[in-house]
DNA sequence: AAGCGGGCCAACCGCCCTTAA
DNA sequence: ATTAAGGGCGGTTGGCCCGCT
């Protein structure tokens, strides 16, 4: 657009001596700033500083060129107008249907939908939006098309489910993680197609409404250097209708106990009813399955906080005009709590390869592609565990949380218990639920998986066996892991690999085995040069700092007292394939 | 032709977060 | 630990364009 056209004469000229909008005066002199639209000959000066000096430090432009501009004001029309590879003109077809559906995920944040749309600004798409939201709401349409509405219906209720992620000593669970199969099937859907910063910390899950509700969970965690994790937990009264979209999870709801253990509470209660003041009665009376491993005694030393947590009006939490009924949440706004946490301000990363590499994918593809390899096999038609995206979609939350957990625990049969408290463990757990909801599956012969969970940042080993807990109960077993030699893989790597981490377990008891199975894995090491460059932690907490990429590919992992096979890489019995961008190679 | 209003868009404003001193 | 500066982001404003009456 021409600049000329659009300067009002009244402001050609108009000046200002504020910096920007800052409410703080600057120090020195005061330049005479200019408002208004923007020359060509001021463009040209622009330009001309940011090729010389590169973006940033905008305020600099103002001191050291002939450019009479705050900072803000530069750095707004480099990045609307000046810089390169900036699309201009109407958006395609293409573009407007991924902004709505962007907008009905993560309602007005501009400028993560900029982000996804290369050449587009956050501007552009803000002013989009309004105007076309201005034009629906005057022709009494809905927002969102139908079919729109009905699609995110079933991402809606995919992401009704927890986002467990650890996100470098980050972890963070939300309700929906009871329904892994949607889960699994949200975060495939998003596969590749995410690419958020990471907003540490920044809590959301899927399109959620907080109403009015206090929750609680509890999450294990092996310690992971406590003394550089400060939880604090907080649980959040949310007197608020809000988006909370499939961003990454972050670091809420966390606690750490002076054991070790990083608790996270949570007691759901989420209403079926628009209307606020109507609840339903909760799944499973309140408690969802899946809390085995965290009903043990743990109590919160967390403590609590009410606040409010503003966040945006949700595309789909907006009543359609028509009906009155909440678009894309058929079972009802559900609940939140976020336990703040965490001293450690993660640099900010792109999610692309950690959330698609992240702990739960991870986990969940790999139990995905065994249950789907299972039922395949056994043609077993369990009408109830078939959930498809469709039927999650126009199930009531009750369902869904009971054919959806239902599925998944089949899909960790035929280890339905030890899986399933693997799950568990590394999973969120909730309040009272437990996995004798479920029948469980009958167990087959032995045989174990590895589970390597990694991203860049994390790793974590789970076992997960292929037998009944019954085989091994009453037996010692140890985990070993070593390898021969390591290539050139990093010093850090080659010393966590070269040094059998063995930890010993008794099984005792069924529950007791559904405990120490899934503290298999190689204790927390502190690393040869220091814990910033080199550290690894124990199951849900393992990390690798900068870029060690361990090659697991003559690695041994040796379960012994069980009767269970070693195994080496290569030789791992199911889906041990890490997934890409991992950060460890095979 | 003039007036009006909606659409579009650039720019500003205010708040907030991060970082460095 | 505090404070100031820099910068990001979402909301809002206001001017021009254009079609309609």
């Amino acid at each position: 657009m021409n600049d000329n056209k659009m300067v009002p004469k009244d402001q050609v000229d108009s000046i200002s001596t504020e910096e920007g909008s800052s409410r703080r005066s600057l120090s020195g002199d005061r330049k005479v700033l200019k408002k208004g639209p923007w020359t060509p000959s001021e463009d040209a000066i622009l330009v001309e500083y940011v090729k010389k000096h590169g973006e940033g430090n905008w305020n600099a432009v103002q001191r050291n060129s002939m450019l009479l501009r705050s900072g803000k004001s530069c750095r707004l029309r480099w990045a609307n107008h000046l810089r390169p590879n900036l699309k201009k003109g109407a958006f395609t077809p293409e573009e407007e249907k991924m902004i709505i559906k962007m907008h009905s995920r993560m309602g007005n944040k501009w400028a993560q939908m900029a982000a996804r749309l290369p050449g587009r600004t956050d501007n552009e798409i803000k002013n989009y939006w309004n105007t076309r939201i201005k034009k629906l709401q005057r022709a009494g349409l809905p927002i969102y098309p139908s079919n729109m509405c009905f699609q995110d219906s079933d991402e809606y209720q995919q992401r009704r489910i927890v986002n467990c992620f650890v996100q470098q000593n980050e972890i963070l669970q939300s309700r929906d993680l009871n329904n892994p199969d949607v889960m699994f099937d949200y975060l495939n859907s998003n596969r590749g197609d995410l690419s958020y910063s990471l907003p540490c910390p920044d809590f959301s899950m899927g399109s959620m409404i907080c109403q009015g509700y206090e929750s609680q969970g509890y999450m294990y965690m092996n310690p992971v250097d406590p003394v550089k994790q400060h939880w604090v937990s907080e649980t959040v009264d949310c007197g608020y209708h809000g988006t909370i979209y499939n961003e990454l999870p972050s670091t809420d709801q966390f606690q750490i106990e002076s054991s070790g253990k990083i608790q996270l509470t949570f007691d759901l209660d989420y209403q079926h009813d628009p209307d606020p003041t109507i609840k339903i009665p909760e799944p499973f009376g309140g408690e969802i399955p899946g809390s085995q491993a965290f009903s043990n005694g743990n109590s919160s030393a967390s403590r609590s906080l009410s606040r409010t947590v503003k966040l945006e009006l949700p595309s789909l939490q907006y009543r359609e005009p028509n009906d009155g009924s909440w678009s894309g949440f058929p079972s009802g706004p559900p609940t939140a709590v976020v336990d703040k946490h965490f001293e450690s301000s993660p640099a900010t990363v792109s999610l692309q390869s950690e959330w698609n590499s992240g702990l739960l994918e991870t986990l969940l593809h790999e139990t995905h592609a065994l249950g789907s390899s299972k039922r395949h096999a056994s043609e077993k038609s369990d009408s109830s565990a078939a959930t498809t995206n469709e039927e999650v979609g126009e199930s009531s939350g009750l369902n869904l949380y009971k054919t959806g957990w239902k599925e998944y625990y089949d899909l960790f049969s035929p280890s339905s218990s030890s899986a399933a408290s693997t799950f568990n463990e590394c999973m969120p757990p909730v309040v009272g639920g437990s996995f004798h909801e479920f029948p469980p599956s009958k167990a087959t012969s032995g045989g174990y998986n590895l589970l390597f969970f990694s991203h860049h940042l994390f790793t974590n080993f789970f076992l997960l066996y292929s037998a009944s807990h019954e085989n091994f109960a009453g037996k010692n077993y140890s985990l070993s892991i070593s390898a021969g030699s390591h290539g050139d893989n990093s010093l850090a790597v080659a010393e966590y690999l070269s040094t059998p981490k063995v930890e010993e377990k008794h099984i005792s008891s069924s529950s007791d085995f559904s405990r120490t199975c899934t503290l298999l894995g190689p204790r927390w090491i502190e690393g040869p040069q220091s814990t910033k460059d080199y550290s690894l932690t124990s199951p849900l907490g393992q990390h690798f700092c900068n870029d060690h990429k361990p090659s697991l590919s003559e690695a041994t992992f040796l379960v012994q007292g069980l009767g269970l096979e070693s195994y080496t890489w290569d030789k791992m019995p199911h889906a041990c394939q890490m997934p890409e961008n991992c950060g460890i190679s095979e």
